[in-house]
RNA sequence: UGGGCUAUCGCCAAACGGUAAGGCAACGGACUCUGACUCCGUCAUUUCAAGGUUCGAAUCCUUGUAGCCCAGCCA
C-alpha cells in the first residue's frame, strides 16, 4: 500500500537483479561544522534503509580537508546522530583511518598509467581545464613516465614539495563536457597537522578520489548523497574501476529539503550570534540539530517530518508548519496538559470563602488516562487569561462576560458578575460568584456552560518565564532581501513573558515538555533554569483561539 | 552559450501506457471540561507549454519554456 520512493526501487532492484545481497548505507559528513535539520534526512534516510532491508548503517567521518575541521564538530555530530537515533553501533570510521590505502591506490593508478604528476599551479591549473563551453588543454606534464611519476609522487608525501607545488592528476580526457572528469585533482600537498592523523601526512586526497574508496573498503552498497553531486558520479565510478574493486558500491543523488522560512546559511547565523540576537548556533529559534534539541523538538517527531517529507530528486522547501504537525503529533498524547495563564487578569470569586484552599484533582491528559492525575489548588482569587474576558462580548464569543456563567477547567462553574477597570480602562479584576454545586466541572442539575477556561489559583501560583518564539523570518517578504541581507524583525523573535502556572510545574524535571492548555506546547529550558525560576521555551502554539471579528468602522 | 538534473494542488509527494494516492496547509460542518484534539466533508476533468504516436498518455516521441548544479589544490 505504501508507495516506495525512488531510491528504495533502485535497492529492490539491485537485490532482485543480485547486483548486491545486502544494503550497506553510511552517513559521512566532514566535520567542519553543526547539523541542521537537511543533515537529519540525510542520517535517517541512509540509517531507515539500512534497518528496512537488514542491513548495517555506517558512521564515517570524511575528514580529508584538515585545513576545515575539527574534533569538537567530531564529538557534537555524533552527539546528534545518536540523539536522533541513528545507530552505528561499533562502526564508527574516519576517513583518514584509510590514508594508507589511498595513497596505495595512487600508486597504482599511477603504476597502470592512470594518473600523473602535475608542476601546474593553481592559476595555470584553472587556465588549462577550460570552460564550460571550451574543452581544457593537456597538461604539460600528462604524458610523464611512470618511473618519474612514481618517483615524483613519493617525494610528495616525503615532504619535499610546499603546499601547491605539485598535485595529483587522474588521466582521464581534458576534452570532457564533465568538467570533473577533465584530469581531476586527486592528491594535492598540504603541511597540516590533521585532526585525527597529526603530522604523519603532507598530502591530502581529495574528495572526488577519497569518497569512492571509503565507500568501497567499508563494504558501502548504496552511496547515498545530495544532487550537487550527480555531475561527480562518473569520476566516483571511474575510481572504484579503475582501483579494481570487486563490488563497486553505487552512488545514488537525492534532494536537499529545505525548510521554508528560515535561517540556514552559516554566514547569517554567524551575523545573528554577532549581533547578539541569537545565542549561539544552538539558539532555539534556529534549525541545527542542537537548536530544534534544546526548543523541545523530540527525536520522534524529526523522524515524522523526514519521513512525511518523502524523498525526490525535485528540489525542494518544506514549510515549517508541518515540522510543528509533527511535533503536536508526537507529543499530544504523551504529555500532561497542565494550566498556564500568559497573559494574567485577576478573577474573584465573591462567594468564596476568604483563606480557604481546596486541592481539586485534575487528570493530565484527557485523551491519555495513563498519564495519571495531579491536585491543583483552588481559591477565591485566581488568575485568568485577558483575553478569556470582555465586558462587552461580540457575537459568538462564549468565555466570560457580565452575566455569563463558563465552567473553570477541572473546578467549578461561574458567573460573571462585574469588573473593575483603572483609569485607562483596562480590566484589573473581574468578579464572579461560583457554583458550589458544580465541583469537579459539571453541575447536577444537567446545565450546560458553552465555554470553559483555565485559570491558576493566585496564591498558590508558580511565576516562570516563558520564551515565545514568534516569527523568525518575515513570512511576507521570506528570508534574504534582494541585496542579500537578511530580512528579520528583530522585535519578534522572542518575547519573553513571565505567567503564572500551576504548582505541578515544580515536577517539571520529571517531563521534557508540557502541553499548555489553549496555548501550545512548551520544553523545559533544562539548561539554566532551578526548580524554582523555570523557563519555558514555546515548541509550538495550537491554532488560534477564538479571533475577534473585524469590527466594522 | 557545453554538460548534468528537475518540473504533478499554496507546500511536500505517489502514479512506471489503463483513465491523477496520501500528508501538511486551507475551508465548511459535527463533537468537545482546551475555540485544541478527534470525526466527517470540500480542495488538480488535469500533470511547465505546444504538437505528435496510441483505442487509451502525467507516463512514449518531438520542439520549446522555467528552475537547480558544475570551471576549489572544498566537501
Amino acid at each position: 500500500m505504501e508507495s516506495k520512493n525512488f531510491i528504495e526501487q533502485i535497492i529492490d532492484k539491485d537485490l532482485a537483479e543480485g547486483v548486491y545481497d545486502t544494503v550497506h548505507t553510511r552517513f559521512p559528513p566532514e566535520p567542519n561544522g553543526y547539523l541542521h535539520i537537511g543533515h537529519a534526512k540525510s542520517i535517517l534516510l541512509n540509517y531507515g534503509l539500512a534497518a528496512e532491508y537488514g542491513g548495517k548503517f555506517n558512521m564515517r567521518f570524511d575528514d580529508t580537508n584538515p585545513t576545515k575541521e575539527k574534533s569538537e564538530f567530531v564529538e557534537s555530530i555524533k552527539a546528534d546522530v545518536k540523539w536522533l537515533g541513528a545507530d552505528y553501533e561499533e562502526r564508527l570510521f574516519f576517513a583518514s583511518d584509510y590514508f594508507d590505502q589511498m595513497y596505495e591506490g595512487a600508486v597504482k593508478l599511477i603504476k597502470k598509467g592512470k594518473a600523473y604528476v602535475s608542476d601546474l599551479t593553481a592559476d595555470e591549473m584553472r587556465e588549462y581545464r577550460g570552460t564550460l563551453t571550451e574543452p581544457g588543454r593537456d597538461d604539460p606534464n600528462r604524458n610523464r613516465s611512470v618511473e618519474e611519476n612514481l618517483r615524483l609522487f613519493e617525494e610528495m608525501k616525503e615532504g619535499k614539495y610546499a603546499d601547491g607545488e605539485k598535485t595529483l592528476r587522474a588521466k582521464i580526457d581534458m576534452s570532457s563536457p564533465n568538467i570533473n572528469m577533465r584530469d581531476p585533482i586527486i592528491y594535492r600537498v598540504a603541511h597540516l597537522s590533521h585532526q585525527n592523523t597529526g603530522d604523519k601526512w603532507c598530502i591530502y586526497p581529495m574528495y572526488d578520489y577519497a569518497h569512492p574508496i571509503e565507500d568501497a573498503i567499508e563494504g558501502i552498497t548504496h552511496s547515498i548523497c545530495t544532487l550537487e553531486f550527480e555531475d561527480h558520479r562518473p569520476l566516483y565510478n571511474w575510481v572504484v574501476t579503475e582501483l579494481e574493486y570487486p563490488h563497486p558500491p553505487k552512488q545514488i543523488e537525492f534532494a536537499k529539503m529545505y525548510l521554508t522560512n528560515v535561517v540556514t546559511g552559516k554566514r547569517y547565523i554567524k551575523k545573528l550570534v554577532e549581533d547578539g540576537i541569537v545565542d549561539g548556533w544552538d539558539d532555539p529559534r534556529l534549525v541545527s540539530i542542537a537548536a530544534l534539541r534544546r526548543r523541545g523538538f523530540t527525536p520522534e517527531s524529526i523522524r515524522l517530518f523526514v519521513e512525511l517529507c518523502g524523498v525526490s530528486k525535485a528540489n525542494s522547501s518544506a514549510e515549517y508548519s508541518m515540522l510543528e504537525y509533527c511535533i503536536r503529533e508526537d507529543l499530544k498524547m504523551k504529555r500532561p496538559r497542565i494550566m498556564a495563564v500568559t497573559d494574567p487578569v485577576k478573577l474573584i470569586i465573591d462567594n468564596y470563602p476568604e483563606g480557604e484552599t481546596e486541592w481539586l484533582p485534575v487528570v493530565n491528559n484527557p485523551e491519555n488516562e495513563s498519564l495519571g492525575s495531579r491536585e491543583v489548588p483552588f481559591s477565591r482569587e485566581l488568575y485568568i487569561e485577558r483575553e478569556d474576558f470582555m465586558e462587552e462580548p461580540p457575537k459568538k464569543y462564549f468565555r466570560l462576560f457580565p452575566g455569563n456563567e463558563v465552567r473553570l477547567m477541572g473546578a467549578y462553574f461561574v458567573k460573571c458578575e462585574s469588573c473593575e477597570k483603572d483609569e485607562a480602562g483596562n480590566v484589573t479584576v473581574v468578579h464572579c460568584t461560583y457554583d458550589p454545586a458544580s465541583r469537579g466541572g459539571n453541575s447536577p442539575d444537567g446545565r450546560k456552560v458553552k465555554g470553559t477556561i483555565h485559570w491558576v489559583s493566585a496564591a498558590e501560583s508558580v511565576k516562570a518565564e516563558v520564551r515565545l518564539y514568534e516569527n523568525i523570518i518575515d513570512e511576507e517578504k521570506g528570508v534574504y532581501n534582494e541585496d542579500g541581507s537578511l530580512n528579520l524583525n528583530p522585535n519578534s523573535l522572542t518575547v519573553l513573558k513571565e505567567c503564572r502556572i500551576e504548582p505541578s510545574v515544580k515536577d517539571a524535571k520529571a517531563y521534557e515538555s508540557f502541553q499548555f492548555v489553549r496555548q501550545g506546547f512548551f520544553c523545559v529550558d533544562c539548561r539554566d533554569s532551578k526548580p524554582e525560576n523555570l523557563v519555558f521555551n514555546r515548541i509550538v502554539s495550537l491554532k488560534s483561539s477564538y479571533v475577534l471579528p473585524k469590527q466594522e468602522n
